[in-house]
DNA sequence: CAAGAACGAGAGCAGTGCTCTTGCTTTGGG
DNA sequence: CCCAAAGCAAGAGCACTGCTCTCGTTCTTG
């Protein structure tokens, strides 16, 4: 079903994808408030109601730009997730040291796009319903981070962490949807850490943590380390 | 200070909450984004140009929007720190659970002024740089939380958490900066805490536990006393 | 080859933040 | 008491936005 039909198709995919980069263009210089449909179909050379032929409204020029930005995300951490650390056998990297790699991917991925996180991870636009096809890219990470303990568990290094009587319902349900092979205590544990862990990068990126915190990779890094715990994984080093 | 000199200054600070007032029920309504000064004006009767004598600009406006709202999410905390739980005697209940009842009244302020929230812990305004006049409310949760590990502290009831080498110059900084008398493995674990508990409430109100979590209160109060246990304060119950 | 769909250009609408000028009213010093 | 100065509301206007509609042109397809 990739087959181009003549050029006018294989044009229209070429603008598409121009539009698309001038708009992620401006969305990394500016901010996703001052991206406007009118610059950016000033700086194609084209008028701004051309623009309306490939993207019906301004809105859905920006779920366009969320896609691909969930998408750049979720292809670090799962770039993290497989490499292995330098001068370490594939596939050997201990599950929370893994965790650890793909949480600092997240971050700085963030930190170089920061509007882009912005754009996904930041306040919505209100009157906004996030299409179904945002669903699938937006779950990679957490995806990942998944994988990870699933593997752990598999291999018998996961420590269950206590699970709230009232929370193993939903947490089971939460297993048996998205995260099967895992454990309802690992999964409930995992959801509030992967939560968590958004909220130590957003503060960061947002300016919360200035005037504040100064070392913040590190603290990261050791809040990183922390939550990996907290859903079962075992320190490195401990046998 | 608070003395009125004549009717001008008293129509002055009228008109200027009657401003604050209207813009914060449209922020309420609609969002920040579609907060306008005409509409305001339009709402209150006057023309557009008026408005300019009271804020200079529509990023002024919001300021000081912003400003009510971290002095509303800080004035939650501390009444929910100072009250003692139904049923309890004043001042006894432990840390932990003060904590805990801190960050649900946190979490409540918030679902309960949802586009409030995102204004001052969403994604920032991109060229927007905090006004001196933010800090201090933007800091009053924070406050809260580091009274509740000092009185614990003081009491013998904190168990210190561990702390990375490179973690503790600038742990022992932050703690002769605002947290005196909190030790420094407290006090770095107290800032990924308190940026942890807001990545739990903005991931439930900016809608990444759609068709994830269900029992969001549950995960919150679970995650909330794991928290309060990873900056050392014992859980409820153990002598 | 001709009907029809896709397309780019332009004008236009309603809305925005913000500025400037024009008068009116309140204030405070001589 | 009176009058200049300062504060204020109103209106017009500028440059910008998202979006719609129309009008020729170009490409695709039956």
């Amino acid at each position: 079903m990739s087959t181009i039909r003549g050029a006018r198709e294989r044009a229209r995919i070429e603008v598409t994808a121009a539009i698309k980069d001038e708009a992620r263009k401006q969305l990394a210089e500016e901010g996703a408030p001052k991206l406007s449909l009118r610059s950016v179909a000033r700086e194609l050379g084209m008028v701004s109601s051309a623009l309306y032929r490939y993207f019906p409204s301004r809105d859905d020029l920006l779920t366009a730009l969320i896609v691909d930005a969930f998408d750049a995300i979720g292809a670090a951490a799962e770039r993290a997730a497989a490499e292995p650390a330098a001068g370490e056998r594939a596939g050997v990297l201990p599950p929370a040291e893994r965790w650890v790699a793909v949480s600092c991917a997240v971050r700085e991925w963030a930190l170089a796009h920061p509007h882009e996180y912005a754009l996904v991870y930041g306040s919505p636009v209100p009157g906004y319903i996030a299409p179904m096809d945002t669903v699938g890219p937006a779950a990679r990470v957490g995806l990942v981070l998944i994988d990870i303990v699933r593997g752990a568990y598999r291999a018998g290094e996961l420590t269950l962490p206590p699970l709230a009587d009232e929370l193993r319902a939903d947490a089971e349900r939460m297993a048996a949807e998205f995260a099967e092979g895992v454990p309802p205590e690992a999964v409930a544990a995992l959801v509030a850490a992967w939560a968590q862990l958004f909220g130590l990068i957003s503060f960061e990126l947002f300016g919360q943590f200035n005037r504040v915190v100064e070392e913040r990779e590190a603290l990261f890094r050791q809040s990183a380390g922390e939550l990996a715990r907290s859903v079962g994984l075992r320190d490195a080093g401990t046998d």
